[in-house]
DNA sequence: GCGACAG
DNA sequence: ATCTTGTCGC
């Protein structure tokens, strides 16, 4: 089987993957949609885990892509990629992976740790054509993919209790708001993902399947990997390090203006 | 037609 | 996402 890198580099180069118009990029997600496989993830099995994210800077000319491995147990990082990239696709709202993944392909091919899960800021199933971020990454490279979102994008749901750990279902398709697991399944209803409390009285993260993994053990492996902030920590230092290179960036640039 | 709209 | 300091609360 090819290595993670070598299937993120083929999905860069082949143009099929990256339309230049919103159009085709709706009729890729539809396309790619039905590939995405939902399995067991058993959280005690996961070993390491990759926290994906971009910054971006002004103008919408430059952005920053990076990629932390944590050992899930400890929530050491192990490994880090960065990389500096250009736009090339608008940010559109139930598009954006157009926009990000490149990048973020790139960033992972940086990696020298092979990460178990990958875990993406951003919706999986939880999207209007069941094919988010996560999702679409997932299929792009085949290997587990997580989506743990900041806001809402898809599906209904009441607001989780307080305190840390409690969670609601998203439901799709629904005009009334019914949390009871039993009911939900005898009525059919389609669970694309969780709103998870994971820190107490404080605005809870949107947790969904990206690719071969399943809602519960997404949900557990999310909470394990916040035990103190809102944001899972891989997340958080993939966010901080992009962000980082992005301002010294920027100030690098305006002090060499000046000269 | 109206409202919603990941980062 | 980004522009931005201090400040209220656990």
């Amino acid at each position: 089987m090819s290595s993670i890198e070598e299937r993120a580099a083929k999905a860069l180069d082949d143009p099929e993957n990256w339309p230049a118009e919103p159009k085709e990029a709706v009729a890729r997600q539809r396309l790619l949609a039905d590939r995405v496989r939902t399995e067991p993830l058993d959280p005690d099995s996961v070993r390491y885990v990759a926290g994906l994210d971009v910054s971006y800077g002004v103008g919408d000319t430059e952005l920053a892509a990076a990629a932390v491995v944590l050992d899930a147990r400890t929530l050491e990082v192990v490994d880090t990629s960065l990389v500096a990239d250009t736009p090339s696709f608008p940010y559109i709202s139930g598009l954006f992976a157009f926009r990000e993944l490149p990048p973020v392909l790139k960033a992972i091919q940086g990696l020298s740790v092979a990460p178990d899960v990958f875990v993406c800021d951003g919706f999986g199933l939880a999207h209007p054509r069941r094919f988010g971020i996560a999702s679409h990454l997932g299929v792009l490279i085949d290997a587990p993919v997580i989506g743990s979102a900041k806001s809402v994008l898809y599906g209904r749901n009441s607001p989780p209790g307080e305190e840390r750990g409690s969670w609601t279902p998203m439901v799709a398709g629904r005009s009334e708001l019914v949390d009871d697991t039993e009911t939900l399944a005898a009525e059919g209803a389609e669970v694309v993902g969780r709103v998870l409390r994971t820190r107490a009285r404080t605005k809870p993260v949107y947790v969904s399947v990206g690719h071969r993994v399943d809602l519960a053990g997404s949900v557990d492996l999310i909470l394990r990997l916040s035990p103190k902030y809102r944001i899972p920590e891989p997340i958080r230092h993939a966010d901080r390090l992009c962000g980082q290179y992005r301002k010294e960036h920027k100030e690098q640039q305006g002090h060499e203006t000046k000269n």
